[in-house]
DNA sequence: GCAGGTTCATAGGCATAGCCTATCACGGTC
DNA sequence: GACCGTGATAGGCTATGCCTATGAACCTGC
């Protein structure tokens, strides 16, 4: 059995009319005879009583078009909505972000986000790289913005913009007299978040590896380190993103002479069939920060 | 877009599996992913996110599948429908019936019928013989049990039985006396029904024609006629069917010398796809009267 | 690092299902 | 009795759907 046959059922059932119900379908007569005879040789019940006159459904055929009727509006129910989501520039989008951009990258780009691409529903998802790369795996994410290189094969990557670090000081902290910070001189009273950011390992290697790492102290969340740093607790690294809300805590921020930084990328499945869909959030956001890394620094000094 | 299609579509989207899906479908791999192929195409929507591992439902998929289920679905519905009407002899069956036959034959073979097509639903529809034709010929009949010939080509019609006549007398009428009665010697004073009822016809022609008529009296209905004739309104003739119900209204019975009576048929479209439900009713009928005639004659005396 | 086993995609060949035109058979009508 | 209408049938063509065989990409284990 066939779609088209049950059109054809139909059509002859509205009809009463072979003749009719072929012009109706865009067939000739005899096709529509033929078919609409296997159709009843199929089920094994007559579906109309033919006379010289018209073509009257039968009682079953009058059961059975119910049913007929409902397949044929399914399958162009189908059609329809495949049609509604041709653009792959539409529909949901499920964007995992790491939380030390999350917070200081959307609100520059959602705006930006919604005017360029209207028909994408922008769903960010927070947390950490290896919960977002597994996210991602899992086709629970469409892509991922984060601070680190791809890793496998299955998922690929594109820059969108480099992301200088700039040294975060107590005011009264001795470096703050200098106007630009070697990172490694930050390794003796550094404070870094805890584990699982990647902003704690890049913090780390920026600063030689062995830094003392701030003994006990462990921040959760890039604000906790702000107020710590602010507090006098020690100093850190910060994304450049972050200088306004480090700022604003009572913060000094130098630049750093090894112009230590990270660059923020997207990430997707390398099957994902919706890459266009990526590479436009991928352009959006890549545009918006364009010539970040220099002015960042300018207004840090 | 095809009900094999949609079929497929739901196998690769239960297993995420081109291989295994192909298997619960009974095709080959190629067949399946070439077909897929298709549909996405004609789609232009991606629905399965292929890699070396799985092949996982797009979005778009998800939101297709549903539809598609519901299409596979109605589809089935339809074949188990048919099934189930498979059987001509199973089914809604609206069986029109003159009235001056309904009340005396339906108590005679409705259990008969009940048990020799136990799948048959029989619908009875009691009106007078023009009254059924038009319903038969509209499709708001099956068959119809009349005791005319047919008329026209787009009808077909078998004899069930034979059915005498009888002459019904009030007790003190002088031909009472006499244990067999000539038609028409009944004329003078004979009673028939109203307008429209064969009954009336046939009774006029056995009589010669040119009967009285009974003047101004007319009965909508045999009851009320063998009230009349109870009643000592005059004589008239009864279907042998209608013996018993004579005989209990306290009317004299006898047999007629002309053997006048009439032949039940039963009738449907020539077209008609359920004949052999038609013939199987007859049968149960016909069987059930077999050697009428006689019996009522015998009883009659 | 390479062989072997996955995955899905592609190619070529074949059978057939579905379509068309032409024609038939049957009824009803003028 | 010729003629228009109905649906059914026949023959021929095309396109579709299927198969097997093979390819390309990827993963795994020795």
């Amino acid at each position: 059995m066939n779609l088209r046959d049950l059109r054809y059922l139909l059509a002859v059932a509205e009809h009463e009319h072979f003749g009719r119900a072929a012009k109706a379908c865009g067939v000739s007569q005899p096709t529509l005879s033929v078919q609409i005879r296997k159709l009843e040789d199929l089920m094994g019940v007559t579906l109309f009583e033919r006379s010289s006159k018209t073509a009257a459904p039968t009682e079953a055929c009058l059961r059975l078009i119910g049913h007929a009727r409902a397949a044929v509006t399914a399958a162009e129910a189908i059609l329809a909505t495949a049609r509604n989501m041709r653009d792959p520039l539409s529909g949901r989008f499920r964007l995992g972000i790491i939380p030390t951009l999350a917070p200081y990258l959307l609100p520059l780009v959602f705006a930006p986000l919604r005017q360029a691409l209207p028909a994408l529903e922008l769903e960010p998802w927070e947390d950490q790289t290896s919960a977002l790369l597994e996210r991602l795996r899992a086709h629970e994410l469409d892509a991922a913005l984060l601070a680190t290189e791809e890793d496998g094969p299955d998922l690929v990557s594109l820059p969108l913009f480099a992301e200088p670090f700039l040294a975060a000081l107590p005011p009264e902290h001795p470096l703050a007299a200098r106007s630009m910070i070697l990172e490694t001189d930050l390794a003796r009273d550094i404070l870094v978040l805890a584990d699982g950011h990647c902003l704690r390992d890049q913090t780390v290697e920026a600063c030689g590896g062995d830094a003392g790492l701030g003994g006990p102290l462990r921040a959760a969340s890039l604000p906790t380190l702000l107020n710590m740093v602010a507090a006098g607790y020690g100093t850190t690294l910060i994304p450049g993103l972050a200088a306004g809300a480090a700022q604003d805590a009572g913060i000094v921020l130098r630049p750093l002479s090894a112009k230590a930084g990270r660059t923020v990328r997207i990430a997707w499945r390398a099957h994902f069939p919706r890459r266009a869909a990526v590479e436009a959030v991928g352009e959006v956001i890549a545009s918006r920060l364009k010539g970040f890394a220099e002015g960042a620094a300018a207004g840090a000094v």
